[in-house]
DNA sequence: AACGCGTGGAA
DNA sequence: TTTCCAAGCGT
């Protein structure tokens, strides 16, 4: 698809650019829980949550609301157990972000007296909040001046600026900071940086954008959107197999904590090896990503007295009225609740 | 700098 | 079905 160019850069009018974007999220802009507030605990937790996770994931499925409900503040989730935490967290994935939110918590209440501070170096000396994170609470909680660049705005300045350069290299993202930190509007860093992201989601999008009703097409240099931005070739999908063991004794299946590493202190079939339990019958068969690989998970009916029933280390029996409330990674979940 | 970390929605 | 990848961060 070929698309106008333009006929100016942002840069060679900024106010102009920024009253077409502002002007267009005036009136378009969304409704979202964390845009009616401005408690920096309550941004924090919206943007750790929507960290490489959509926002319909967040919103639909309840987990910001259910999040602020059970860990109204700070000193709430300072003091949040393991297990509480990640069942609120159940789902959404990355567990580790978290557990980092609790660390940044705590850091709150021991380093700043319980109040998030308006400055970028404290905030980014907290754990998981990086140089976006950071930007994001300075503009949407406090509307101080911060540049932001997530996955919408490198994909907007690409295009207005038609920059082919991979946007995950260095220099190029130097030049995003750099760009995104010249076009905000110091006299509205939030609603700026709120309109530019959702220009992101709702025109500039992924692949084919629509550009026709885009409120800054006459700022954009690009003839060919569709091929911006340029990333970084990823690693190759993997398919792996996994073999897991339904076993049972009177009310009880045998279930597995996970250690330290992937999906750390959740609950999951056992594992074993495919050789010992490749004879036993197969009860269930289901795929599941995780980072880069394609999981084929299977689920064995093993007989208590088998090899492959032997407790290993972290495995527990548990109730079968009880497994349920336990924390459960979705294709174990589904897994089990197809076989039980 | 490149990789690990989850999941599910959309094309 | 496959592929892409989303309001990233830590190492």
């Amino acid at each position: 698809m070929l698309k106008p160019v333009a006929r100016q850069s942002p840069t060679d009018d900024p106010a102009a650019f920024r009253a077409a974007l502002g002007g267009w999220f005036a009136k378009h802009g969304k409704d979202y829980p964390w845009r009616r507030t401005s408690d920096p605990y309550a941004v924090l937790v919206s943007e750790v949550m929507l960290q490489q996770t959509q926002i319909a994931t967040v919103l639909g499925r309840g987990f910001y609301t259910r999040f602020l409900e059970r860990f109204p503040d700070v000193a709430t989730l300072a003091a949040a157990e393991d297990e509480i935490l990640l069942k609120t967290w159940e789902g959404l994935g990355y567990y580790r972000r978290a557990r980092m939110l609790r660390e940044s918590a705590k850091a709150v209440l021991e380093r700043h007296g319980g109040n998030f501070p308006g400055e970028l170096e404290p905030l980014l000396a907290l754990p998981g909040i990086g140089r976006y994170t950071a930007g994001a609470v300075l503009s949407f909680a406090f509307d101080r001046s911060a540049p932001i660049v997530d996955g919408n705005v490198a994909r907007v300045l690409a295009r207005l600026f038609d920059r082919a350069d991979p946007i995950d290299a260095g220099p190029m993202q130097k030049w995003l900071w750099e760009t995104a930190d010249v076009l905000l509007d110091r006299d509205h860093p939030r609603a700026h940086n709120s309109a530019i992201m959702e220009l992101g989601q709702t025109h500039c999008r992924p692949g084919v954008p629509d550009c026709l009703s885009c409120p800054v097409a006459v700022f954009c240099a690009t003839r060919d959107p569709a091929s911006l931005p340029v990333k970084a070739k990823r690693q190759a999908i993997e398919e792996i197999d996994e073999h897991t063991a339904l076993i049972r004794r009177e009310g009880q299946i045998l279930l597995s904590r996970q250690g330290r590493g992937r999906r750390e202190g959740m609950w999951r079939l056992p594992v074993r090896e495919k050789a010992d339990l490749s004879p036993l019958p197969l009860l269930h068969r289901r795929k599941y990503g995780i980072t880069r690989y394609r999981v084929s998970l299977h689920v064995h009916d093993c007989p208590a007295g088998h090899p492959a029933a032997i407790e290993a280390e972290g495995d527990e029996w548990v109730g079968l009225d009880r497994w349920a409330e336990l924390v459960i990674p979705p294709a174990d979940r589904a897994a089990l609740e197809a076989v039980l």
